[in-house]
DNA sequence: TGGTTTATCCCTATTTATAGGGAGGCTTAT
DNA sequence: ATAAGCCTCCCTATAAATAGGGATAAACCA
């Protein structure tokens, strides 16, 4: 008998984190051990020795302290955490940033029920996990493939956004205004501002409305 | 502050009423004031005087008397409720003969947890709710576009977009500013301020970020 | 260590968008 | 003929977005 797998899960949508519940019950190597709302809870979940994980499944946008942030304080606080990132987003560039932050697996919540067992017993030996979509975007470009020709996508050919531009842009097709997003993480109007004007100039878009259609084609949002 | 929605729902299923709930729990404007798990029980709850609901949330299928028996009922004895019908059907013939019984509002459970809030808050106000898939439907049928002949409900209350408010929409999402729209259809700032007025009240949405989502999600553009 | 990026915040200024309202001319349908 | 819908234009206001600029602390990378 295998020994039992245990997980903790973070999203700040709690009917995200119901449909996960429902998918990992049906697996009996696989034991969710609580779940977190924020990014926040969940380190401290983490850092409660009485709490036991071997595989987080994060979200990577959450008020607050975010996917990326938690990552980030792992790292930094040389935490050695076996993470999964489920997201929303399917842009190669924001895959290999979470590589580099040191997730061990990455895949997308529009098949996250198919992928997530898998995922997280193959995270558990210690191996890296990718849902197939993520990995042949990912095979493209280690095998140079990424057909940098033409019409590619518009992901190709602009600047790669920071993580907190993508966390506004996607507030900005939520139709929030700046005044809104600034409340929402807790900055100043002139910081969401400049957000907003970053994003503006990478993207080469002409007003808010660009963005959005960026997002949407993008599968950002 | 508002008045709370209080909110009833009718599903044979227990795990669709709890992820109804789930979401509903999100907002704090809804109340849920109890559920049913089939048509005659919610007969007997609408009719009990204690109980009270703004809005009833009904799926088609059920056993023994259905949602189409429900509308039913209350047309035949002139109960007046405002119904949405949360159904697994995106036939649109089976959303005309609803709205015929008298449904106020129409979403598919493929997407009803994205857009329920929307469609309760929509109709406690006494206007109609489709979500955009069946909104489209209903979009081209009444433009026209579609095999059905004159088997629409006398009053058709979905707002449709005029021909010049479909060009004004394209051309926001091209990312043009009032002015330039303006000079390009020859006509005045003021007229193209009148259809982006009107654009942003039939369809719902908040400002021209809300347009451009719109219309990217309906494939209008 | 030094250079870079990121995220944060501020300034000034102008342009656009949003939100009400009303109103006239025109076509279409009842 | 009257009503309804559509397109047009105007008024008053406020809110929001855009476009430059600069600046600082922290984290990251070489």
């Amino acid at each position: 008998m295998k020994n039992k797998i245990y997980v903790h899960v973070a999203d700040d949508h709690k009917i995200v984190i119901d449909g996960i519940i429902a998918v990992l019950n049906t697996d009996k190597e696989i034991e969710l051990n609580g779940y977190s709302l924020d990014g926040k809870d969940l380190i401290e979940w983490v850092e409660n020795p009485k709490n036991k994980a071997d595989v987080l499944v994060l979200d990577i946008t959450m008020p607050g302290l975010d996917g990326i942030g938690v990552l980030k304080y792992f790292k930094k606080n040389k935490i050695q955490q076996k993470v999964i990132i489920v997201s929303s987003y399917d842009d190669i560039k924001i895959v290999q940033e979470m590589l580099k932050l040191g997730c061990k697996g990455y895949i997308t919540k529009n098949n996250a029920g198919e992928y997530i067992i898998d995922a997280i017993k193959t995270v558990a030996k210690g191996e890296q996990y990718f849902s197939p979509n993520i990995q042949k975007e990912l095979f493209k470009i280690l095998s140079g493939q990424s057909g940098l020709d033409g019409d590619l996508p518009d992901k190709f050919l602009l600047e790669s956004l920071t993580g907190r531009e993508l966390e506004v842009l996607k507030l900005i097709t939520k139709q929030h205004s700046t005044q809104e997003i600034a409340n929402m993480l807790y900055v100043s109007v002139s910081t969401i501002d400049t957000h907003r004007k970053k994003l503006l100039r990478k993207l080469k878009v002409k007003n808010s409305v660009g963005l959005a259609m960026y997002a949407v084609r993008n599968k950002i949002v």
